[in-house]
DNA sequence: CCAATGTGGTTGACATGTCAATTATAGGCG
DNA sequence: CGCCTATAATTGACATGTCAACCACATTGG
């Protein structure tokens, strides 16, 4: 039979693909994110949070849910929110049902940082991502993203159930 | 004429491509972040340190010429120099030519460590990224690494030259 | 009812990253 | 030589991320 997958050593192409790949991506993320802090004052955790929770019914939350929602460990969402709130992005309030919850809030001037940065941040991605690419390029892209995504979601599942 | 480039708003398509392509690269480099720590117990920062250091000539590097090499601004390069070094992985000299500079050296131990960590690694890189694509995608993977990249690279020159 | 267990969320300790300021040396030029 | 500017690297302050420990409330079985 064939060697099967993940058996044998990674070849030159596969090592060079790989390391190609992720520090271009990586170089990608930190230069959006650069546009998006220098652009708007925002980072793009804060961006992330305040379009879900723009979203939201109400604009507001479950702590839990919204971690869910961006794909955060809560923790780190919880230091975050701490972060935001200072800074008058978002309010916390104790949730309706249940004592021990916490909802987010957005507040005004969360909702005007986010409308606010909005036009610059698309900029950024159409000059530094969209513009460089042909259409059958970004539809390669998104391809990509989806089995990959589609790949690690199983090895969650398959790893830590 | 045509509208130019970067001119029209997003489409919905062009947003959810970019989506879904920023949050699974990162979500792609947690998880391969990850593996390496709790297989080897170094961080991606220091594999990367680690990998040039052990290809450069005598395992050692001017500081300013492994911050080009791998990317990094000087400062970061220096508290993750300093990290290392509190580690054992890495040790600092003073350099030959110019009393300003310094080299870092890897050390057996850090030397150690990289070869530890390779196998665990490159398996990582092949059951969270190789095994999931076929050819045609990994061809497609690395070109759009190439696109992205020299495109980055132009704006990079000409926007702070 | 109430003790054991589970769930939601926060906290503290520490690693990592960015930015601006600082230190020390090099090199040019009057 | 002695000043002026540039370069190499470090430092401090602070934002962000992870992990493990913790607190408060909820739920449930006896």
């Amino acid at each position: 039979m064939p060697p099967r997958k993940g058996r044998t050593a990674l070849t030159r192409a596969e090592l060079d693909s790989w390391r190609a790949f992720i520090e271009t991506t990586e170089e990608l993320r930190t230069a959006i994110e650069g546009r998006l802090q220098s652009d708007s004052g925002i980072s793009a955790g804060d961006y992330r949070v305040l379009l879900e929770l723009s979203e939201a019914p109400e604009r507001r939350m479950r702590s839990s849910h919204l971690a869910d929602a961006i794909g955060w460990e809560r923790s780190r969402l919880s230091h975050h929110l701490g972060r935001m709130e200072k800074r008058g992005l978002i309010a916390r309030e104790a949730a309706k049902g249940d004592n021990r919850g916490a909802e987010a809030v957005l507040t005004d001037e969360g909702r005007d940082a986010l409308r606010r940065s909005s036009v610059p941040h698309f900029h950024a991605i159409r000059e530094l991502f969209l513009d460089a690419l042909t259409p059958e390029q970004l539809a390669a892209a998104r391809d990509l993203a989806e089995t990959l995504s589609g790949h690690l979601a199983g090895k969650r599942g398959a790893t830590a159930p």
